[in-house]
DNA sequence: TTAATGGTTACGGTTTGCCGTAAAAAAATG
DNA sequence: CATTTTTTTACGGCAAACCGTAACCATTAA
């Protein structure tokens, strides 16, 4: 039985939608906020006086607006609510969309529920709350889809490392140095252009400039 | 005065936010749609029957699912929309931030609101709509500062052009055939490099990794 | 220990990109 | 129209990236 939730959410129409939603699932207490921080304030408090919440259900992305937060977005914020009440149910609310992100969401920081903010959202999330009521875990099959459509190249450590560094300005034969500096195998410049080489052959490419581009859209840089 | 509306959003919570905030406003008539054919058609009609909408509220991007739709987009949405009704006022509700789309609304589109989706846009779309009722345009400081930090590099067509080819996988010796193919000039090889470096130079990069990756962020690709 | 395997590195030839100079063409000026 | 200025182009030398081959080295199995 879930009856007591929390709303962490910074942008302010969509803090209200949640609610209003919240309201027609007849939830008998329910507070929303517009800062991390906030959220775990109240998760804190509400645990010390014996009265915990049963759900977080919060965004992915917090603006920076000035005001001095220690926790500067979702994920934080769910690694420092699970320290705290490893209980708690979490349901994921966010506009994105990118494979290996809510893929990490499940896997990493083994959130109960992803629901995106898209076409039926408000239906989905009434979807995943029934399924969070029943101690079940929610799993969008349209998050399937996208995962398996996502044309599932399995970057290594790395490869990312690599285009990172040329995504910076690094040219090829400065990085065997970098790496080196850092202890971190391989390093030769032949085995640099090797792996470039597979990669953009695997994924079709021609030029460095579309794979970066690629990871850029894939959220790996 | 302003009593007669459409709100245009394919996100079921962003629409109900939305269609709550004209409720506390008062407006007597307000129509809502998921998709930018049903708007345009709806707008159509109304007209057609002597009681035109006096107000279109949009987002920019909707999500294809499979229907068939003749607009994909609120940018053609408001190309289509004032083609059939000059005069109807346009307020965008976007979580675009990229200073270069939002000035083009303003300038290309002529839209008479922006309000991003964001930390206070609920009070934001309130302000945004009483400046309307009054005919005004809306035009919040927030964007303004956004479009002045910008390290407002002009681009132009032939740059971004090349920039594009390269993100795609052209080697720079290739464009030149393709530039001549489309009679646009210049078109060759020399002034290609020379234009690239010249842009790499003024925003301190050194490699077209790093160029494309900026025009990405910057919403120019 | 030896042999086999898989990954890493070194190296060389070729292509592509980079960058300066100077000629040619186009545009602006008097 | 002639002259100056700017833009575009051609070319060449050099550096970086690309790509294949072969040597090297660690790990594992025989």
């Amino acid at each position: 039985m879930i009856d007591k939730i929390i709303i962490a959410e910074d942008q302010e129409s969509a803090n209200l939608s949640v609610q209003k939603i919240m309201e027609e699932l007849q939830i008998s207490q329910s507070d929303h906020v517009f800062y991390c921080d906030d959220a775990l304030n109240k998760i804190k408090a509400a645990g010390q006086q014996g009265r915990p919440y049963d759900l977080l259900i919060t965004d992915l992305s917090f603006e920076a607006d000035g005001t001095n937060q220690q926790i500067r977005n979702g994920f934080e914020l769910i690694r420092s609510v699970r320290a705290l009440q490893p209980g708690i149910q979490v349901l994921v609310f966010s506009g994105e969309h990118r494979p290996v992100i809510i893929d990490s969401l499940y896997e990493e920081y083994e959130v109960d529920a992803y629901v995106r903010k898209a076409r039926h959202d408000v239906q989905e999330l009434k979807c995943a709350f029934d399924a969070l009521s029943k101690q079940q875990r929610y799993y969008p099959r349209a998050i399937a889809q996208l995962i398996k459509q996502s044309n599932t190249y399995e970057f290594t450590e790395f490869d990312i490392n690599i285009i990172r560094l040329l995504s910076q300005g690094y040219q090829q034969n400065e990085i065997p140095a970098y790496l080196r500096q850092r202890n971190i195998r391989p390093s030769s410049l032949s085995t640099i252009e090797k792996r470039l080489n597979q990669i953009r052959e695997e994924l079709g490419f021609t030029k460095n400039e579309q794979l970066v581009l690629f990871c850029k859209e894939a959220g790996i840089l």
